[in-house]
DNA sequence: AAATTTGCTGCAAACGTTTGCGAAATTGTT
DNA sequence: AACAATTTCGCAAACGTTTGCAGCAAATTT
């Protein structure tokens, strides 16, 4: 059995193909009872268009593309998730690429995308990514790119991010009103942008009120080294720690779970996250809410405004939140 | 700006089409210099061949379609990633669709893997879902489908599975040889294949030996359920508490924390599940695998054979695997 | 020198749609 | 009854590829 075409039932109906693809679409031109009948027919053959014919002779695809370097993660998790519902909701597909950070296959999705005729771009490079050339070409064939999340420095271009410094700053706040004294601050991989952003507004923070806080920060490329950071720099005894992401705190947490701590009496805890583990733990951990979803549906909403032919390039940020569990 | 289409290439160069097209694949027939001379002005054009062209005349999309009724879980992640590695190896394009255990949403992404004219799909179908005809309407048109995790009961189709009832029988084992006495095991949704096989083969095991474990079990729904069905349960003082999945562990160590029991001395814990949530506590709770990622891998073999003409139909399962933490 | 082979390239149809335009059939108007 | 207006439909081209077949020039063989 092969699928049913238009041809097929124009055949079977001894009416034109014209007539049929006007006949399924409610065309004004095609009469009551045919278009019943090329309906029913249609129904009865599981007709369903071939959105490879569509796409050519429209040039149309409403596919777009969304590479990220990985959908094992609840921030992208989420983000993906909420891109695809609003690709749902207004009759668009999505094609969704994971790179793994690695800029190679980062370049083999870009092509994919281009091969099928994407209509927009949503991506976040991965770290080693210098090279935005390649991305920044599909503009030349009018294809709006989104860059969300980790974005490239400075080139003119759209992106959406969370507010990466003002989270940070909002977490240091939250730790002076609570009057702590000695800050054990946990970061990511130096090199990242990110890392860069709230490590600076983090402790800019801190340092700006000229009271007598403590601040010990390290870095950490994962979670393991985290909690070997967080180990032996409980010797110290921090009343605090603070978080740069979720990688970071679930390092931190086994740490304090391993030395039987308890939150917030012993150790005080806030981290930046999504939301997802800080609510694994009891107490829940305090957190500065950085959303996919909503980084989701305004990366989509940027994507539209774009569609609708604003050329206007635009760097958004969506606004933190800060989210009491019983750590701090 | 348009795409460069191989019209255009061979208007530049004086050629026909089908000369550039049998130039750009290394087509015999064609010189050397020619193709040079093709091949240097394509990339200079940044060509890239129209997938949705390619799939029309060849009626062969190498895309599969992945219905899922969700990414934001670490088990389907994992599925997906894998499934998606493999898809790239093997020069497959795939389309990811989450049902949200919607079943009308699970129709509609149906209906756009016809559309789009996949040459096979992946399944999980949503809990609620009792009527699998429009799946195996694809096997009409020699589009093969692979039923994955919750997989229609009865029907000839294609499965692949973890081994439901073989983990719960490995957790209850394990339980039996540290010689524990009082056992809390929490599952999940009563109506679901998967509660039902896991429970039974559970209280078997534990029923089986004629010894005095003392069993209570209890249904969540979900995380929050299983939290305060443990605190409900801990007064009864069990030693030990099986969990039936990620979702109900994250509950019930959430109990366990608030009531600031320690483990395993004062209760055990294990689990089933996909490795990542275990390894967020200290001590790692001990659970028995069941990974995503080799279903990952296993799906997609199945998809391969069907593909290379095997019409046996098969039900899979892949062997489970007791990690040992120290939570038990 | 004629005939054959070899190497290179082009023609044209097909995949399944959409859509401008024209034509036929039906209806309504004098 | 003749004409115009309207309703209903079909023709054909186009989207960008692939591919069987044929053509033609140059090289090789008789």
């Amino acid at each position: 059995m092969t699928n049913t075409t238009l041809k097929k039932i124009s055949e079977i109906l001894g009416l034109s193909i014209s007539t049929i693809s006007r006949a399924l679409k409610d065309h004004p031109d095609i009469s009551a009872k045919t278009k019943q009948r090329v309906v029913e027919l249609a129904t009865t053959l599981d007709y369903e268009p071939n959105v490879n014919a569509i796409n050519l002779r429209t040039s149309n695809s409403r596919l777009f593309g969304l590479i990220v370097p990985s959908i094992a993660n609840t921030f992208y998790n989420s983000f993906v998730a909420s891109v695809e519902e609003e690709c749902r909701r207004n009759g668009y597909s999505l094609m969704i690429l994971q790179s793994g950070d690695d800029p190679a296959i980062e370049l083999t999705n870009l092509k994919l995308c281009r091969q099928n005729r994407i209509t927009g771009l949503f991506v976040c490079i991965s770290p080693e990514t210098v090279n935005i050339e390649a991305f920044l070409k599909l503009k030349e064939i009018d294809v709006p790119v989104i860059f969300f999340d980790k974005v490239p420095e400075n080139n003119n271009c759209n992106k959406v991010c969370v507010a990466d410094s003002l989270s940070a700053t909002m977490a240091a706040n939250s730790i002076i009103n609570k009057k702590k004294k000695k800050v054990l601050a946990l970061f990511g991989n130096t090199h990242l942008l990110i890392t860069k952003k709230r490590l600076s507004a983090f402790t800019d923070t801190i340092n700006e009120k000229v009271n007598k806080i403590k601040l010990i920060t390290g870095h950490a490329a994962s979670s393991a080294e985290a909690e070997a950071l967080t180990l032996s720099y409980l010797k110290e005894k921090p009343d605090t720690v603070f978080c740069m992401s979720d990688e970071i705190l679930t390092g931190v947490m086994k740490a304090i779970q391993r030395k039987q701590l308890k939150v917030p009496d012993n150790i005080a805890v806030i981290t930046i996250s999504n939301g997802e583990i800080p609510k694994l733990y009891f107490p829940e951990i305090t957190y500065v809410e950085t959303s996919g979803l909503k980084l989701g549906k305004l990366a989509f909403s940027s994507m539209m405004a774009c569609l609708a032919g604003s050329t206007f390039i635009q760097e958004l940020t969506i606004e933190s939140l800060l989210v009491e569990g019983g750590s701090l």
